[in-house]
This record gives C-alpha cells, sequence and structure tokens, in this order.
RNA sequence: GGAGAGGUGGCCGAGCCAGGUUGAAGGCGCUCCCCUGCUAAGGGAGUAAGGGGUUUAAAACCUCUUCGUGGGUUCAAAUCCCACCCUCUCCGCCA
C-alpha cells in the first residue's frame, strides 16, 4: 500500500508511481477521493465528540434531567449514522483506488517494460550447450520423473530421486550455512498459511489465481516462504538499534502457474511444488538500499561459488511488480537454451508492505514504516537442473561442484548406461 | 475430536457478576530530577499506540479510534449479547 500523503505532497514519489504505470488520472482521483475522504472524517468526528460529551453529560446529570437529556443524544445519534455511511463510502472509495497504485520505482530503475531491464554486470562465458539438455539429461541419470509425477499428482509434478536428492539437500544446508554466517536466523515456516495472512504480505487479492487453496480448512499454500516470514513481525515496532533482522526461510513452495499452459513445459523449470531458501530482512527505512544491495551481493556470491556463468538485471519498471521499488534479476546462463533464465532475484518492497504489516521503527526521530527486502537465496530445483547442464561432461558424468562435494560427500557420478 | 479456563498498556496484573468522572487501580520496567564519597537503598515527577485537524523553528493544543477480532444492544460498553480467532489445562488419538 502507498503513502497517500506522500503522493499529494513529494512529486518525486509521485513520478515514481508513474514510472511504474500508473495514470495520471488514477492519481489525482486517488488524491482527490481523499481529499473528500478527510474532510468527511472532520465532520463524523465532531459530530461524535458531541455525542460522547453528551453520553458523559447523562451520566452526571440529576435523574430529573435525565429523560430529555437522553432523547436529544438519541436525535444526535441518528445525525451521526448518516454521516457515518457518507464518509464509509469515501473510505472505500479511497481504499479501492490505494491498492492500485504500485509503490513508487525508485530513480535508479530503468524507466519501460520488460525488455527495458539494464544489465548491471556479466559473469563468466556463454557457454556450448552440453550433449543432452537439463530434462533429458534428469531423465536420463534417473534424477527426475516427470511422467511418474504426472501420473501420481498430475502434470508439473515431479519426483526428484536418487544422488539429485543428496545435491538438493547439500545446496540448502551449504546456503543455510554461508546466510548464518551473514548473520540471518534460519527459519522453517509453516507453508499453509490464513487469509489475512496472504492478504498483509501483498499477495491478495493480486495473485489469488495462483496460489492452492485448502478450502475446508481455509487455508492458503504459500507459494514462497515470504508470506510466512513477513507474518513473523505484524504490528510490531522495532528499536532502530535493534534492526536490520535478517531471515533465511527454507520451505516448499507451491505455485498453481495458472496461464502458463505450453511455456517451460520440459523438466522441473517451471513446477508446481519447489523447495526454496529465501533471504528476507526487516530494515530500518534509512539503510534498507544497503540492505538491497547486500542481497545481491550475496546472490552473486551464490552463483560465483557455483561456478555459473550469468548475468544481473536491474528490472525495468514496467516489470516490477507492484510492491518492489527496485529489483535485481540474477539470469543464469542456460546453454540449452543458448539464453540468460532467471534464477534468483531481490527486491527492496520499501514500507509498501510494512504499511499493511503495520510494522514499525522506532528511531530519533519518532516512529517510521519499517522496510521490508526479500531475496532468493537458492530456488533448489531451478538451481539442480542448471547444475545439470553446467556440470554435465562430455562423457556425461556429473561432477559435483567443489563446494558441494564435501557435504553430500559426492565427487563425480557415472554417466547413464 | 470431548471438557474446562483465559485473552486488558513495554511486561505483570485489577476492573467485568450489579454498563456512566476508567484510556483504564496497583506493581515491574523505563526516562528525568533530588538525596548519597562510590555502589546499593531511598524520595519526587513523568511514561500506550495509531489516524485526522489547527499551528509552530521545534513544541503545544483540539479531536477520533483502539481493553483478541468482527458484529449487535444502549444516550453511554473493557464491562451485556452473538459469531469467529488464539492461548493454556485435562481426556482421546497420533508422526
Amino acid at each position: 500500500m502507498i503513502d497517500i500523503k506522500a503522493l499529494k505532497d513529494n512529486p518525486e514519489y509521485r513520478a515514481g508511481a508513474e514510472k511504474k504505470g500508473a495514470s495520471a488520472d488514477l492519481l489525482d482521483e486517488l488524491v482527490a477521493s481523499d481529499d473528500t475522504r478527510r474532510s468527511l472524517q472532520t465532520e463524523v468526528e465532531t459530530l461524535r465528540a458531541e455525542a460522547n460529551a453528551a453520553a458523559k453529560d447523562i451520566g452526571k446529570a440529576d435523574p430529573s434531567e435525565r429523560e430529555a437529556k437522553i432523547a436529544a443524544a438519541s436525535e444526535l445519534k441518528k445525525t451521526l449514522g448518516a454521516k457515518e455511511a457518507v464518509y464509509a463510502e469515501a473510505q472505500a472509495k479511497v481504499d479501492e483506488l490505494i491498492l492500485q497504485v504500485p509503490n513508487p520505482a525508485h530513480e535508479s530503475v530503468p524507466v519501460g517494460d520488460e525488455d527495458a531491464y539494464e544489465v548491471v554486470e556479466v559473469v563468466g562465458e556463454q557457454i556450448a550447450a552440453p550433449p543432452m539438455d537439463h530434462a533429458e539429461y534428469g531423465h536420463a541419470m534417473g534424477w527426475v520423473d516427470t511422467e511418474l509425477g504426472a501420473t501420481v499428482s498430475g502434470s508439473r509434478f515431479a519426483y526428484l530421486k536418487g544422488e539429485a536428492v543428496l545435491l538438493e539437500l547439500a545446496l540448502v544446508q551449504w546456503v543455510m550455512a554461508k546466510l548464518v554466517g551473514r548473520g540471518f536466523n534460519p527459519v522453517i515456516p509453516p507453508v499453509l498459511v490464513r487469509e489475512d495472512m496472504m492478504v498483509d504480505a501483498g499477495f491478495f487479492p493480486t495473485d489469488r489465481n495462483q496460489v492452492y487453496d485448502i478450502t475446508e480448512d481455509e487455508l492458503f499454500l504459500i507459494g514462497t516462504s515470504e508470506v510466512a516470514l513477513a507474518g513473523m513481525h505484524r504490528g510490531e515496532r522495532f528499536e532502530a538499534d535493534g534492526l536490520p533482522l535478517r531471515y533465511a526461510g527454507f520451505s516448499s513452495c507451491f505455485r498453481r502457474e495458472a496461464g502458463t499452459y505450453g511455456k517451460d513445459t520440459r523438466g522441473i523449470f517451471r513446477v508446481h511444488q519447489f523447495d526454496k531458501v529465501e533471504m528476507f530482512i526487516w530494515s530500518d527505512p534509512a539503510k534498507s538500499w544497503e540492505e538491497h544491495e547486500l542481497l545481491r551481493e550475496i546472490e552473486q556470491e551464490i552463483l560465483n561459488e557455483l561456478g555459473f556463468s550469468y548475468r544481473v538485471i536491474n528490472v525495468a519498471s514496467g516489470d516490477l511488480g507492484d510492491p518492489a521499488a527496485k529489483k535485481y534479476d540474477c539470469e543464469v546462463w542456460l546453454p540449452s537454451e543458448g539464453t540468460y533464465r532467471e534464477l534468483t532475484s531481490c527486491s527492496n518492497y520499501t514500507d509498501y508492505s510494512a504499511r499493511r504489516l503495520k510494522t514499525r521503527v522506532k528511531g530519533e526521530d519518532g516512529t517510521a514504516l519499517a522496510h521490508t527486502l526479500n531475496g532468493t537465496a537458492c530456488a533448489v530445483g531451478r538451481t539442480l537442473l542448471n547444475l545439470f547442464e553446467h556440470y554435465q561432461q562430455p562423457d556425461g558424468s556429473f561432477v559435483v561442484p567443489e563446494v558441494l562435494q564435501p557435504i553430500c560427500g559426492l565427487t563425480t557420478i557415472a554417466p547413464p548406461k
């Protein structure tokens, strides 16, 4: 949720929202309806103050005067009720409009649609495709069984088997240890959450059709542990010197992938269920941009140590999504497709999410909304399939990345028979 | 799943049965001041959050909302009624 006051008073803030595609008409209408709302609020509150005073007066009044005073107060209540109805309408109008306004983009975000991204850094070479693409290789090695997954659960589900499981566990262990070393608190959150949590985390109503709904129990499967991590400090007020708070959540993630029929159908690139280590930071508003760079640095360090070729892009304003003021995507070179594909990303939501979560920071100049940031440390499934291509040898054998070897106890894995 | 108890300010905890000077006693903590050679102890004052308005250099002031959440009754609700959520204890079941 955005800051209406800033929208009204701060031209830069407004420009940032327009950069994200919010129309001038929408913004004008929001500001105007908020003005109306506030003047109605004053009227309602004045009436309410009168009614409160009248009620107190009755409590103190002599019994003989009570009846007349009660009658008068009763009339006042009717007037108040009518005004309240008008106010409620004005409030509803503002609520409806404000949810349509995205978090203003940071000044460093390139303006434009999806293709207007800015390449921040390119690491490694665009290596040639190995004999088998990730899907073929996963199947040949007996690591990924999408057919069985489809039989048991439907399309976009898979069984992960054999050494791939050991690789996954090693990846998670390695990444978690790294994050703990960076001051992150490890968390395994619930994967089922209530509706209000989905709303507060900013996923409902916009992404409702992407989320699995457990109707019977009124619970929803999270698409990322970000949802549950955001819930850890709802309504709290931090001391500024207690920040930043950094969490590393590990969970399975569930996505309906509605509207992606025919897209990325090979292997486990796009599946309904995958595991992910997610970073989440509660920051002092004054320091969130430093934290954002930290997230990028960690993501790059992970990619570097896994030996991937990749590039980092500064995502363009039109492709940011509502909550992010700025987002970096780390796209790994996928040789079989001859292109860079997104593996991790990190965003600064500034106060957009915290406003709904009501999470504040008490600092020297009073309280302010906290800033929240999140970033992928390791999307396990996609990392694995990138490893399948980067570490596949010409003879079909697989060399385990050095950093994972001591954890999973494997060095090379024999080619498929 | 069955039975019971309970959710009040940063924390503990009264108030609820008998609705009205209770935004909430008391205590702890915290802040400031006094006292004290240091420390400890003692004395005094202050101390909820959020929204809106007026004004200011800053402050101050007015007002609304909030006693788990959402409704209801009433001139008036922490207090009465309804629904929901959560926590705890006991029983049952169970990785």
